[in-house]
DNA sequence: ATTTATGCAAATCGTTTGCAAACCT
DNA sequence: AGGTTTGCAAACGATTTGCATAAAT
């Protein structure tokens, strides 16, 4: 998953989004007494290239300017500040993608249980105010204070189905 | 299939769902070509009576009679078959909880984003009916055949809130 | 110059597996 | 008996970490 020339059919946000994206995440890591170097940028355009959650092998394959320690470092390091979302889905890797604080972009994933591989998918407007709603009872029920919430699609890819 | 004294403070389903459930999973595990063994039997029993979803430490520290690797052998086994699900918080740790198709109980989970425990809790109908009808419409979009869907909400338990 | 980040290789830890003994039918 | 399941201990593999070097301020 290298940089492809026609870079347009992997990019998920556009170039506005991704300027200002650079600034959120050096002042989210200035926040954090952190430093936006050289190997973090290439990390976060890798994962605002994707359009997709990625695992920590499929960046380190992607960039090779990336090795595996320090990219493991510094998504844990992304994530502390914020700036990246861990997303799990049905196998053994754990997987990346950027905080939706600083995309501007809710949305959720499709799961598949066959290679899982997790796609983003964005739920109808009815369905988000319904999980807002029942969320914001939630809290008084149970003396749970809910921050947030995740929805996955689980089934079968279109490349899994054949 | 004896009860146990206090059990009803841990049990989440009643008797006659558990005494079906055992004839369910000896039913499903016949269809593998598997036995309903004792020591299969306990693991049943113990998620049956959790209130939550476990950890394979959780299920053999509750159960003495289970060894480490026969239980995450045989927890294997039952996903396989069908009997069992497998819950991932935002710890290090799978959970482990029976399957709705055996509990005829369709929940969602309370994730705690500070100690990671997970709860189990209801959606309102109409929330559910709107995710369903969302999906419905969404396999013919993407090509991707969805098969169900896990919905966390995420936040502060009541123990770690304070 | 001093602090912080990186890369390599070794360590960690939840989970899996090989193998001999115990179990079921 | 013949095949399956179990428990122990060793192996596995994704992720983490120690330490010496490189980069940033």
């Amino acid at each position: 998953m290298r940089t492809i020339p026609n870079a347009r059919f992997w990019t998920r946000y556009d170039e506005v989004v991704i300027n200002d994206l650079h600034g959120a995440v050096a002042a989210r890591l200035k926040g954090v007494g952190q430093r936006y170097t050289t190997g973090r940028e290439v990390l976060i355009r890798a994962l605002a290239e994707a359009p997709r959650p990625l695992t920590a092998a499929e960046l380190v394959a992607a960039e090779p300017r990336l090795s595996q320690s320090t990219t493991y470092r510094n998504l844990a390091l992304l994530e502390q500040a914020g700036v990246v979302r861990t997303v799990t889905g049905t196998d053994e890797y754990t997987r990346f993608e950027l905080a939706e604080e600083l995309t501007g972009r809710h949305h959720h994933h499709l799961v598949c249980l066959s290679c899982g591989t997790v796609e983003d998918f964005d739920a109808p407007r009815r369905v988000e105010q319904g999980l807002a709603d029942a969320i914001a009872r939630l809290s008084s029920g149970t003396g749970f204070r809910a921050e947030g919430h995740r929805l996955d699609v689980l089934g079968t890819c279109a490349a899994c189905a054949g």
